[in-house]
Formats: C-alpha cells, structure tokens, sequence
DNA sequence: TTTTATGCATAAATAAATTATGTATATTTG
DNA sequence: CAAATATACATAATTTATTTATGCATAAAA
C-alpha cells in the first residue's frame, strides 16, 4: 500500500495556470513543457502540481493566441518543444500577473480574520 | 453611449466563490442571497462581481453538502431565504479559507518578482 | 408608466481543469 | 535482462464551476 506523506490535495484555482506558465517563461527564456512541470514541482515543494493533460494544450492555446513561439528540438533521440515569450506575449505575461495579484489582493480583503467587536 | 469606469474584468477564479460565501456567513450569523451579491459588491468596491447564476446554485450545493441550513422568510411581501452556516460548515469553512490562503502563498511565491543575477 | 431595485430560480453555453489513455525512448533497478 | 521508472509529447472523455441569458414576481423610484 503506498502512503502519500507530501500530499498536493490543493487543485489549482481554474484560471491561474495560464499565468503560472507565462510567467515561469517570462523568467527562463525558454522551456519546454515536461520542464515546467517539474519547475513548478520543485519550486512548490510539491504543493502544486500541473497535470500534463491541462499542461499541454493550455501551451496549445497560448501559442494559437500568439503569445509563445515554438522550437523544436530532438534531445536524445527524444523530442522536446521549447516555448518563449512573444512580444506580444510579455505584454499579457505582466497583465496577467497584475491581474491575478489584484484578484488576490480582494481576496485576501474578503478573508481576511474581522475583529468582530461593534 | 455607456461609459464603464470602473470596470470589474476580474473574473472569479473558479473555485473561489463558496468560499467567499462560507466566510461571509461566518461573520453575519445569516444572510440570503441578493444580501450576499451586494455585500461583496460593496467590501470590494465593484471589483468583484458575484453573478446570481453562480450564487444561487452555490448556495444550494453547499446546502446539500449540510454546510448551510436555511430559513425562508417573507419580508415586504417578497421573500427572502436566509442561510446560515450548520455546525459541519463551520469546519469547512476554516479548511476552505485555510486551503485558499496556502494556495495564495504559493501563488505568490510563484508569481513574485525574482531577481535575475546569477 | 416605465425603469430600476429587490429577490428568487434555472437552462444553455463556455472554460478550464482532472482523469484516463496512448505512443515512444532512455535510464535505472532488481 | 526484464521490468519499472523517468522523460516527453499528445488527446479524448469527463467533471466542475463559472458566465450568459432567461424567467417570474413585487416594490420603489423616475
């Protein structure tokens, strides 16, 4: 029987995943998708854990929507295709993460503890 | 012509909805729904808009999660159904704000600037 | 009297995940 | 050396949680 001791049960919020792959992208330059899934693994100890079948085309969309350029690579013998950002994809890359902080911020605000002395 | 000046894009991250419902009620003891759109419409200053196609089925599921229990009340001849946490809504309440605050950590941890010298 | 606000509800459409597969090669392990 | 695990892509089916679009009804405001 196998014990899960560093359990990930958080779900991603649906929405953010988009902005975590443009941002790690943002940084890195280029990556190809496997890599980022292991980068966000790494990064969150575990926490969070991208599934390849969201992975995959949301990276589809993101490069229909022209914000990443694809290269493709054959590492191995095996293929990797690397992404990087746009032009047009740092631009959404940093209204995105605005967004998402904003959206964090209200949040934070909604639940936060209240003192409820009135 | 229409103006929108304080537009609220901010879509709700899909996940997040009940659990601003459960912490409100948390604080107010009982609330019916329309109270619910326009509180969160007034702490968030608009930026946040609950629509009632999301917050009415909500409201109904954590119903019959047993999260809620609810009370219907006529007022003005309209009628109102004030919901209130049960004892098990409690819990998840602090489980749910709990998951939500540790995913928003993560999330800025992953979307916080990083310096790039290396 | 028409619009806006209050108050509920639900159906259809959309979006974005999860889960479950599938293919293929390379590496590690027993 | 065989089997399991890791690497690396992909897609289809399903699930879930929204948005959008309605609908009904009463009260208040314009």
């Amino acid at each position: 029987m196998y014990i899960c001791l560093t359990m990930s049960n958080s779900k991603l919020y649906k929405g953010s995943l988009s902005t975590i792959i443009l941002k790690l992208l943002g940084e890195t330059d280029r990556m190809y998708g496997y890599e980022i899934t292991q980068k966000v693994k790494v990064l969150t100890k575990g926490e969070l854990i991208m599934t390849e079948g969201a992975l995959y085309p949301a990276l589809h969309k993101l490069e229909a929507e022209g914000f990443l350029d694809v290269e493709v690579v054959k590492v191995d013998n095996r293929m990797r295709k690397y992404y990087r950002l746009t032009e047009e994809g740092n631009k959404e890359t940093s209204n995105r993460i605005a967004d998402l902080q904003n959206y964090m911020e209200t949040m934070q605000f909604l639940i936060k503890p209240k003192l409820t002395l009135e």
